[in-house]
DNA sequence: CTGAAAGCGCTTACAG
DNA sequence: CTGAAAGCGCTTACAG
């Protein structure tokens, strides 16, 4: 060792009882939230440990505790705007409550997803938030066993004991076919969300259960996987005949852009020619390049239902899973047309 | 206690080594790189690990070996979608290294960075990479003194004893200049990147030097602080005179496009009534509805980089700042007029 | 209120 | 190669 490295010093309680003259529980319950200490002592350890620079160290407290307030995330691809803000407004959120988050990105399949969630829970984090990916039923008992709750985050897995958060998908589907037939739109194709997951799933059958009831046969409904690729060549598919369908419900706003991209490569005019309507209200959706319509899901109240089940679950020590769906609403903006008085 | 709260069983290697037959070192020993054991041990032990679900916990590892394999990460808006995509990136190339991201959101003011990186820092990371944000000169010794290397990541700060990593911001201002002129511009403004940040003011810096070179007095210089709102307000006052530029060098992407909205909703066509060019070259600029000339941060350069060097000075424990410069390119595309001939 | 002591789950010299 | 033991930096009963 050389004097470099000699002056990686990492300060302990111990070093800091010694300078106040205490002993080192007495520094440790200063630090310790709730527990007991005179005034004279709070005073002196303070003092000591501003001198030497002193902090506990969050691991070793965690080790005894049993608590590292580390919450893992898993997030599958952050290319979709909807994900970063999501990200963000959940790194706030558990900030402010003195949580942080130790964040994993695993490929959308059941096997990476698991992969990852075990490799998450050798780190003892208190609780897992899984961010629009599905994990299997056997890791779900698994965080069962270890006393770890788990929080789905706009994505619904039924009878595996996970607690999830979503948006009214069922409903936000069914009034964007209510918007599009008040329009007057009678050729409604529907790029829809992957059908692989729960939100491609509702957003589509509440979609199609409205235009059933109407008696109007969907001009197509094809499966966008949730990528931008995959919607931009199925946008191309359905322009190719002679006959067009007037209007696109997309399964989010992500892939709404490439299919907006796509109509205007064709010379197609969003919200005249043909009417596009998303999912999500990504901040995007809102800025004059796309002005795009779509089905609001209020990410700001998601995340904090997501931190107030996911913490009262950790402090409570008892996860019995809970659903919660939050209502959203639809916006207009001007790449779909407007029915005439039409009320939201 | 009740049933339900007993299940919440964690296995420990004492448990591993009473079932295989052998000592709790032999178990910590076929769990640890590089240890020796025979094979009939670790046969046993990883039997013994299997059916009782071992998982050697990473925080008791941590706590003896000094090494916690998390890096602290510090971003400020994840609004820019530049951001997403080099934490995405960045993720998994940790995740590869077997390293993990514990994540910290701050507000880019010196302040609040630095109250944030003392809560990292209790979690004993081994590293730090802030994007796009500054720290004091306080905080730099004290990360020194702990032994933590700090990378910055797209920002440089000189005299801190940081590495850091970000493309050549100079040369990328002064090329945005040389294509401008070259496109017979002579009415050539300047929304800048935050001048608060080094990024901001590399690019300035470079784009007007070959300005000033060519005689040409930039027709405005305006700080557009790296904000959407700001660029827009910004646009709206290079617009509102009889006589206009012909060209708008905006200092990222993300301002860019709100520039190019502007510009629209005023009825002019950025490439044929006004040219505009960006930085960053994020995902967006390449989407249809905005088409964006810009010149190209490889951020997947400059993860591999931060990772290298990061992880480097991890190893090996020594710690010597470095600071490394990625080449980037100018991408045509339709938002800027093309000088004929023009190579790169 | 306070200190001595046990213990959280590991890794790592140290003997054998 | 292997086990007994010390120790990483804390928290938390337990006596006083």
């Amino acid at each position: 060792m050389d004097g470099r490295l000699m002056t990686h010093t990492k300060i302990t309680s111990a070093q800091v009882a010694a300078r106040a003259g205490v002993s080192q529980s007495a520094v440790s319950r200063v630090f310790t939230p709730g527990a007991s200490a005179s005034r004279k002592t709070v005073e002196k350890v303070r003092k000591a440990a501003e001198e030497l620079g002193y902090r506990p160290n969050v691991l070793a407290r965690a080790m005894v505790s049993g608590r590292s307030r580390i919450i893992g995330v898993v997030v599958a691809y952050l290319e979709n705007q909807f994900y970063p803000v999501a990200l963000e407004l959940l790194s706030n959120a558990l900030q402010a409550r003195g949580y942080h988050i130790l964040i994993f990105t695993a490929p959308n399949s059941s096997d990476a997803v698991d992969l990852v969630v075990q490799d998450l829970m050798d780190y003892q984090i208190d609780g897992i938030i899984a961010a629009s990916v599905s994990m299997s039923s056997d890791l779900a008992h698994r965080a069962r066993t270890a006393g770890i709750p788990v929080v789905l985050f706009n994505r619904a897995q039924e009878g595996e004991g996970f607690s999830n958060v979503t948006a009214a998908n069922v409903l936000g589907g069914a009034q964007v076919a209510k918007f599009l037939l008040a329009g007057g739109h009678d050729r409604i194709a529907h790029i829809a969300g992957w059908q692989g997951s729960s939100t491609g799933r509702d957003r589509q059958a509440g979609f199609l259960a409205v235009l059933e009831n109407a008696d109007l046969e969907p001009w197509a409904v094809v499966d966008g996987m949730y990528s931008r690729a995959a919607a931009g060549a199925c946008a191309r598919d359905l322009l190719r005949g002679t006959e067009r369908p007037d209007a696109i419900f997309v399964g989010n706003d992500h892939m709404a852009f490439a299919v907006m991209d796509v109509l205007r490569a064709e010379g197609l005019m969003p919200g005249q020619d043909i009417s596009v309507v998303g999912f999500d209200d990504v901040p995007l959706a809102s800025w004059g390049a796309y002005d795009l319509t779509t089905f609001r899901q209020p990410v700001n109240r998601m995340v904090e239902s997501t931190v107030d089940i996911i913490l009262q679950q950790i402090e409570t020590d008892d996860a019995q899973p809970c659903s919660v769906e939050i209502e959203g609403e639809l916006i207009l903006r001007s790449s779909a047309r407007i029915p005439e008085g039409w009320v939201s």
